[in-house]
DNA sequence: CGGCTTGTGTAGCCAAAGCTACGGAATGCG
DNA sequence: CGCATTCCGTAGCTTTGGCTACACAAGCCG
């Protein structure tokens, strides 16, 4: 996918009508973002429906105490539902979003997308798609935070976004953030792993020493 | 609303084509609910859309230990999600149901729901729309785990579900399994409120005695 | 009235996690 | 190489919240 690939390209714009297709050629924005830059602010109106062509976007709650909490991420070719949200519902966003990585966005007006939903069957299904699955990861994180203790979140978390290699690029505060906590709390529990053999850790890098262990810690089996 | 309305007689079916009633007509199915009566259970696949018709469902996580926690409540008027979430994305119900208060349901077979969605501009409005809707409650419940207190959150929930003149009707064994903690603390907390004059404390009721006051702790001036 | 069930108040202990405060290592850059 | 920045490790203290254990209060019903 190269810099200038239009949407209309991209999986669910496919197979559009020629109308459909007519109303996105008139509008599409690509927007390119660098990586700890703030797109987003809590509060703020959408201007429209976003749609991630590359990179990755992550949703998360700020604190009045300066807390960041992770709500979830936005990976490439789904859409940044709080536009949808907004788009029917007026409601005003409500949370704060920043790109991860260096990420292309393409942005579709308000009442574009609107006449699209109403017109185009596989828009439809992809804004549904989008939303539910937006629910389930919702309802997967707030379970997460009741029933599991940091370290066993912080051991998911490694695991899950461990690369295939096992090497999980993300420095203790970026981690931190992600959980809700403070570095000193994620520098504390990554030294237990380390010392349980479960991982190692360098600068800004963890390696994962044991997969099974790791699952072993979050499913709560006597951690060691 | 009597025991008998057709679901066709409720807001957003009330505009259906001739084609949607006719769908509808075949399948309509009314469920009543006692009050603490389970509805749905974690991994079960959604056979349908539900529809509250009248009072009020609780979805909500269950820890491994038992500990309860409440994602979010579904009110008359409402569609209960898992169901569309299901219908579209095949994937399993990840939460418990629960009535609260007797309640009835009218229940739409996955098929039928989605040729209603399909056809019916009235449907595809209200799957979003509650889909939005839900995000925005899961998001803002996200958020309040992490950023507030306990003391907060229960104050806060306090003057929430309070009735219009004051009063909550809840065991402090509810409000705990509502904001996912245990009856103990509950009890704590509820004693500090009612020594800060806060709030009065009967047997399965509670009294707010200075709303302001409650405000005020939420926001986190100067908890007394 | 007496016993049963359900709900509440209290007290103390303990583990988890937040906060403060460093010192020191790794990296980058001039 | 020297310096600055960023990141990590450790230590100790404090607060919050979970767990145990029990006594009492309020309704319910025979």
């Amino acid at each position: 996918m190269d810099d200038m690939t239009p949407i209309t390209e991209i999986a669910p714009f496919r197979n559009l009508s020629d109308a459909g297709r007519a109303l996105l050629a008139q509008v599409q924005v690509s927007v390119h973002m660098r990586s700890p830059q703030a797109l987003i602010h809590k509060g703020q109106a959408a201007s429209g429906a976003y749609f991630v062509l590359a990179g990755r976007l992550r949703v998360y709650a700020l604190a009045p105490n300066g807390n960041e909490a992770t709500l979830y991420f936005i990976g490439p070719g789904e859409t940044c539902v709080f536009a949808l949200n907004s788009l029917f519902n007026d409601l005003r966003y409500p949370a704060w979003v920043q790109a991860v990585e260096d990420t292309r966005l393409a942005t579709i007006p308000g009442p574009v997308y609107r006449r699209l939903f109403a017109v185009e069957p596989e828009v439809r299904d992809l804004t549904v798609r989008t939303l539910s699955t937006l629910v389930f990861r919702l309802m997967a994180e707030l379970e997460e935070v009741h029933a599991y203790k940091l370290n066993q979140r912080l051991a998911n978390a490694i695991l899950v976004h461990g690369s295939g290699e096992g090497l999980l690029r993300m420095t203790q505060q970026q981690l931190a953030d992600h959980l809700g906590t403070t570095r000193e709390v994620i520098a504390r529990l990554i030294g237990e792993l380390v010392d349980a053999g479960l991982i190692e850790s360098r600068r800004a890098c963890i390696r994962i020493a044991d997969a099974a262990g790791l699952a072993r810690l979050i499913a709560g089996e006597a951690a060691a």
